[in-house]
Parts: structure tokens; C-alpha cells; sequence
DNA sequence: CTATTCTCCTGAGAGC
DNA sequence: TGCTCTCAGGAGAATA
């Protein structure tokens, strides 16, 4: 569910109210929340006690904590997670899994995660980046992103476009939700494959992506409350703004035909049979 | 090498 | 009411 503009809310939350402090402990509630980090749960708490966060950074959807060192708490939020920012005395949430306390006293970091597919880890810098999110590709508002090597890749590879758009080696934050959006905003179909597009159309489709990401970030702002790093994919934004997904047997806002749900990659794809023509 | 499928997980909601 | 089934889906691992 978080996808990119919900993990920059929370980036933007953990910029405010966590740099610069100093990690007094941290608690791994349940192991499966460290499993990326190799040397284990004690070790992961060991390995952060005394550190001083620097900032928060996010490429696609991971975040992290740079520490200094040139190591950094990397954070993937999954399906579920949540990285909140409560006072060190509230009551431990149920799926609560990492606990972190800082020596100033003020308000906890915690991750919850219900289904737990998120993870935390402490992972080595390689440059700016984290060594495990190395392939990676930067995401479209990175300057580092370029759109003719995106446009390039895409033309090469030989797959179906929202597959492409799900590829976090080609761009990064997309996921299913946003991926739909974007397609419906370029008229493609899901299925449209790649090696087809003109450079126009990626052109109109790397501007949808853009365009429904700045939109929800902008939306995802007014979830966030001073103590509290929402977040809550199912506020404001996705009753209001959304176009295709979730929207089954709802009008197409642009030509009013029924939006049709397709069993996609074990999930579900969103789209507009008369504004996004199914491919031959 | 690339492209695709499998797997992990819990809770909400539907259906009987 | 309480059980079973389906669905939600990110991304690394396994497979074709």
C-alpha cells in the first residue's frame, strides 16, 4: 500500500522530529521485521545503540536513517508498515516490531507492522545510497533519473507495460495502485507491451506517473498531525482523487464506461476499456 | 542473461 | 454464530 508518496510523508515525518537525536536502545519486538539484517535481532539493536540520525532519505520506496559511519537504518514499510513517532510512555501497539528510544527522552520511533513484509536493517552506505537498494532504479523525481535512459529501457525489454512500471530496477515507487493511475492518465492499457511505445506516449506516461504522485503527495500532507507519523494509505486522497483503482464497475470520469478490474499478477489491474484499448 | 511465478504474512469481509 | 475462503500486494528467491 505505501507507495511512494506515502513513504516521503513519512520521511518528511521522521525528518522533523527525528534527526539529530541519539539512540538511547532499540527493541526487536519480532525477528522477522530484521530478517534482511544477516547478523541477527541482538546485533541489530546493539549496532544502533549511542548512534545520532542525520537525516532521512528515500529513493523509491525505502527510506533510511543515515548514523554516521557510513551506515545507515534502512527501512522497506511493505505492505503494512508503519513508522510512528509516539511518546516513549504510550501504550505498545499490537503489532508493534521495533522499538527504538532515544537518550533525549522525547517521543519513541516505532515500526509496526501488521503483515509483516516490511523490514529494518542497518546496511553500509555505498555512496548515497544504501549497499542493498544498490539496484535500485532512481525514482522519477530524483534529478537522477533520466527519462531517455528510461525510455530506452523500457523499449528494450519485452514485457507488458504495467510490469515495467512495477520494475523497481527500471523506476522506482511505483506500485499497484499508482502504476493504474498513471496508465489511465496515459490512455495505455496494462497489457500494451513495452518494445510498442513510442517515445511520445512514454513521454505522456512518465508525466502521468508525475503528475498522480505530486497530486497524492500533496494530499498525503494532511494525514500527518504533529506527535504522529501517519501512514494510512486509505485517507482523504483515495476516496477523493483516485481514477481506476478500486473504482470496478464505477464510471470513467472521462467517458463514463464502466472501469473493468482484470486479474493481473495475482492481484488486480484497473482500467477504462474504451480510454485504454486492449492491445491485439 | 531475461522474464515470470512463487512465497512470505495477517485481518477484513463474503458466503454458507 | 462461527467456520472457510478470497483478497490485499512488495520484492527477493526460485524457476523457466
Amino acid at each position: 500500500m505505501p507507495e511512494l508518496p506515502e513513504v516521503e510523508v513519512v520521511r518528511r515525518g521522521l525528518a522533523e522530529w527525528i534527526t539529530g537525536r541519539e539512540i538511547a536502545g532499540a527493541e526487536v519486538l519480532h525477528p522477522r521485521a530484521v530478517r534482511r539484517h544477516t547478523l541477527g535481532a541482538e546485533e541489530f539493536a546493539a549496532r544502533l545503540k549511542g548512534r545520532t540520525v542525520e537525516l532521512a532519505a528515500r529513493r523509491g520506496k525505502y527510506l533510511w536513517l543515515p548514523l554516521g559511519g557510513g551506515e545507515a537504518l534502512l527501512a522497506h514499510l511493505g505492505m503494512s508498515g508503519q513508522m510512528l513517532v509516539v511518546p516513549a510512555d504510550s501504550p505498545v501497539e499490537r503489532h508493534l516490531r521495533v522499538r527504538l528510544t532515544f537518550t533525549d527522552g522525547g517521543p519513541d520511533l516505532r515500526f509496526v507492522d501488521q503483515r509483516t513484509f516490511g523490514h529494518v536493517m542497518v546496511a553500509p552506505l555505498s555512496g548515497q545510497v544504501p549497499e542493498p537498494i544498490a539496484h535500485i532504479a532512481p525514482d522519477p523525481f530524483e534529478s537522477a533519473f533520466d527519462d531517455e535512459v528510461f525510455a530506452r529501457r523500457l523499449r528494450t525489454k519485452r514485457t507488458e507495460v504495467k510490469r515495467a512500471l512495477l520494475d523497481q530496477s527500471l523506476i522506482s515507487g511505483v506500485g499497484n495502485i499508482y502504476a493504474d493511475e498513471a496508465l489511465w492518465r496515459a490512455r495505455l492499457h496494462w497489457a500494451r507491451a513495452t518494445d510498442t511505445l513510442t517515445r511520445p506516449k512514454i513521454g505522456e506516461l512518465l508525466a502521468g506517473v508525475r503528475e498522480v504522485m505530486s497530486s497524492a503527495l500533496e494530499q498525503g500532507g494532511t494525514s500527518f498531525d504533529s506527535l504522529y507519523v501517519n501512514v494510512n494509505g486509505e485517507s482523504g486522497y483515495f476516496e477523493r482523487s483516485l481514477e481506476a483503482y478500486g473504482r470496478r464497475d464505477l464510471p470513467c470520469s472521462r467517458c463514463g464506461t464502466p472501469i473493468r478490474r482484470d486479474a493481473f499478477m495475482n492481484r488486480s489491474s484497473y482500467s477504462c476499456p474504451t480510454c485504454q484499448r486492449k492491445p491485439r
